[in-house]
DNA sequence: GATGAATGAGCATTCATTCAT
DNA sequence: AATGAATGAATGCTCATTCAT
């Protein structure tokens, strides 16, 4: 059945979340399942298989997980809606980004793991550079933004924010990085 | 001696940026060098010691390959040298920024990784921070900056910019993005 | 299956035996049952687990290998075939007298392994004090023996025989040392 | 010099006494006497050859360590006192036992080991043989004892009585033990 | 006498995967 | 659908011993 898939997919999750990928073993996925190791190559063929459906799943949580938001917002609150949900994701699901900075280093041995963090990654960028574009054409945001690129720079570095946030916890701000960050934004005065 | 140690250490370094950590075997590590694994153990008592030996080495790559200076550099000079040096480490040492995300993430596990990480990464933010006070002061930055965060900002960017590319290699462009991290730094015309 | 695992514990009694605890690898159990290393571990998690399964099998041995006994015997008769016993084990199975003692030792080391010693021997010693004591109460045993001790100084003669003889086999004689132990324990005339 | 020798094999003794022969590392060895490995090797070609001198350190501290004795003793002063000797050692060096069983179990195997320990065993019976001798001349002991075969009881009783006490070191009673042995050799009232 | 460096052979244990049932 | 049993190939680490200096 697919339930038992997705039930196999929730626990590798969990298990690369509390130990990382290097520590993801067979066993325990299916341990933390309830079923025999036989029956979890059943569902999967090989343990890529079932981490290339745990990405699947990840882009799945990034679609559901999201901070309220006003009806027929404006590129500016779109755009701070952006900043909240990756506040509000940290907050729900704190290991995700984890499990995502994982994923990314896999991505360099696995091509099925890089093929689709790549469509995640170009579809997060397209929606910033969209509502960057909307934003830029109002005069909300600063005329000189070139929406590509500057969906690049605000994507990079909230990635690079997880990053260093894991590296020195206690030093670095995402409050005042993502503040500092959305300003630059803003049309000069 | 310690030339055996340091020929480890960059023997480990290649292995890691060729397969990742994950697929680092010690045995691996000795074959590079043309010695047993028990000698290798001689010089080092375990495997996770010589991981972080080799991220004090990644801590000398970083202060060793820079990119040319000019004398007495204005901030913004220095700013564009900051930049210019992740390009020319870049084109030296490609391999360099994707050990570094493999011990960042290791560093979740280890505390002896994250802990000469943080070190890391509090020299380079404040360095970043004092060039951009520097140039806020000389006005060649906009005085809204606040330099600690800003720095923040930079070094996040420039951290999510590898991984990005590593993700997405033919569609991002370190160029641009940095041109456009500087040009939001510059003060408002 | 439950056939496995008495294979496995019997290969590993002999392989004791043969060459003591000290010399005893896994592999050559494996190989002794003709099964794979990683098989061997499916049923004992560990070495020391199969080692304490060797012990529970050598408690089975000593409930297991007696010499024929008549029926409603004397407390004499019950001391005589207690040696009678040993001898007769001495002569099924050799080897059960030194795997024993090097499980004597391990057990300084190995908690497990104590545990279950301590309960053989104090089984064994409240065996022969049970017997004495009646043979003190019929008046076949001297009357002036306190059943505890000299259960106590029985057992250690009898433990101490067996390291003895394996030290000197050519010059030690059991027969003669457990006849005159006997003659002791009878009222003096 | 011989003064390495003596430390080396010294240092041997104390580590075997810590955690057995099992577990007796050559480092460990020439780490406690503060030199490095190979220069132990120059002292003793093998680790057996080690060993082995640690047997003949034993036996000197057999002939070291003893009770005070009273001038020209009778056979059954001479009794007590090696009752007594074994007691005394047991808290000037209680490992010195524990060694000693060690070494039994190891002179199965190697017989450089066994050839010292059967000298050492004859000796200490010959000596209680002719202690015993001695007493059933004077009367002072049993008259139907047989010398040789009594002296054989005595050692087994004492040398099981150390490994008995090793499995059940609470319930177990050297002194009780001790005082029936000696009871049983004296004359039948 | 002494040592730093080196090693061959080994060791218990692990792990993804397979397959007959 | 499910599993108990099995395995090949490793994996980090150990240890007595050697040898040039």
């Amino acid at each position: 059945m697919d339930d038992r898939r997705a039930e196999l997919v929730r626990a590798a999750y969990e298990l690369i979340a509390e130990k990382g990928l290097e520590e993801l073993r067979t066993r325990d996925i299916a341990a933390k399942v309830g079923i025999n190791i036989a029956t979890l190559h059943y569902y999967f063929d090989t343990k890529e298989a079932l981490v290339a459906a745990v990405v699947d799943h990840i882009m799945q949580m990034f679609r559901t997980i999201k901070a309220p938001q006003v009806e027929d917002p404006t590129a500016l609150e779109e755009l701070r809606h952006l900043f909240a949900t990756q506040s509000h994701r940290r907050r729900v699901e704190p290991r995700l980004d984890f499990v995502v900075q994982e994923m990314m280093l896999r991505g360099r041995r696995d091509e099925r793991v890089r093929a689709r963090l790549e469509v995640m990654m170009l579809l997060w960028n397209g929606r910033v550079e969209s509502i960057i574009e909307r934003g830029v054409r109002s005069g909300e945001l600063s005329r000189s933004l070139d929406p590509k690129v500057a969906a690049g720079v605000v994507t990079s570095c909230m990635i690079g924010s997880n990053l260093q946030h894991g590296v020195r916890p206690t030093t670095f701000s995402f409050e005042a990085t993502y503040t500092s960050l959305l300003s630059w934004l803003l049309p000069k005065p």
